[in-house]
DNA sequence: CACGGCGGAGAACGTGCGTTCTCCAAGGCT
DNA sequence: AGCCTTGGAGAACGCACGTTCTCCGCCGTG
């Protein structure tokens, strides 16, 4: 197993277990036994766990807002599909919630590359909804929209707080022309 | 000093701390050094930190909501004065987002009596919502966008994210009348 | 075959922290 | 005064975990 293979079979095992248990809750041996990896070379692909931390959060936001525009997109990018793609998410076995709502909740003064990434996601998706719509407003209104879905969501377990922010997102389309 | 003057003050040092810190990174020893009550006292009055957080959490509940309430009241009961309170709670020194949010990220699995605290502030603050509103779905899209205005104003640091929820509070209110 | 290094397995180390224990001073009661 | 209880200060314990170290087998090369 060479290098690169082992740094994917960690990023892999780690998305799983710190989304899944919290980063804080899951060790570094948790990570080697999923992932296979011995410790030694688990230290040389990233030198602390923060630096795993990091990594696992920018991969994450690579992969979710990939199947989140692809799906947007099949539906000929219209702002309301992304509800409906957070109604499917929110209805996944083991959906915890947003990964970056919860890191921020987990490290209180994050390391300077975890709230760097924290914040990048949330910037990233702000910019995916305007470049959706034609009125920067309205996007940043959906935004909080979403937002506030995945959060009730994860605390309430009930997927159908994506169709309550759908019917809000309907509302503000329409207003807004 | 006696039993439920030591109670008083611990809970008033866990607030300030676990708030600020986060829950994990605040050792029991800070909660004593902050409060000046004695080790001993400390776990007669909390068995278990599990018990410190949770009593935590249930007086923030209150005092959080009782602000917002007595805010809102005091405007005639005008559902857009939620988000004025908003405003002025992100713009506090030292905000650092929902306690609850923060919370339910931090412990993967929480322990029982923490997650019913967490989902009964969430609970509780619907119900306040829709005792505003005549209309139950639209006071629950109103709590979707203090749920996202909250988190995204803690992440991005930006007290203006409340303005934004408001005008599509705003809109979603003169749809429904 | 001898040898040198690469990599894996897992022990070991240091630290932080939740929780408990020890010791001692102060104060009330007889 | 003598004694017993109460409560405080802080040491001690046990454990978990991030990180490093040790040992050893395996491989290619002369």
């Amino acid at each position: 197993m060479d290098s690169t293979e082992a740094t994917g079979r960690l990023l892999e095992a780690a998305e799983d277990l710190f989304y899944a248990h919290g980063v804080q809750a899951v060790g570094m041996d948790a990570v080697r036994e999923r992932s296979g990896v011995s410790l030694k070379r688990l230290y040389q692909c990233f030198p602390a766990k923060n630096d795993l931390v990091e990594a696992y959060l920018l991969r994450r936001d690579e992969r979710w807002r990939g199947s989140l525009r692809e799906f947007v997109h099949a539906r000929g990018d219209d702002p309301l599909a992304v509800f409906a793609w957070l109604k499917n998410w929110f209805a996944e076995p083991g959906f915890r919630g947003c990964a970056f709502i919860n890191s921020f909740g987990e490290f209180g003064e994050p390391a300077p590359g975890i709230a760097a990434a924290i914040r990048k996601h949330k910037d990233e998706v702000r910019a995916y909804l305007r470049s959706l719509l034609p009125g920067r407003d309205t996007a940043d209104q959906l935004f909080a929209l979403v937002e506030g879905a995945t959060v009730l969501a994860a605390i309430t377990g009930d997927p159908g707080e994506a169709d309550t922010a759908r019917e809000a997102a309907k509302v503000l389309l329409a207003a807004q022309g």
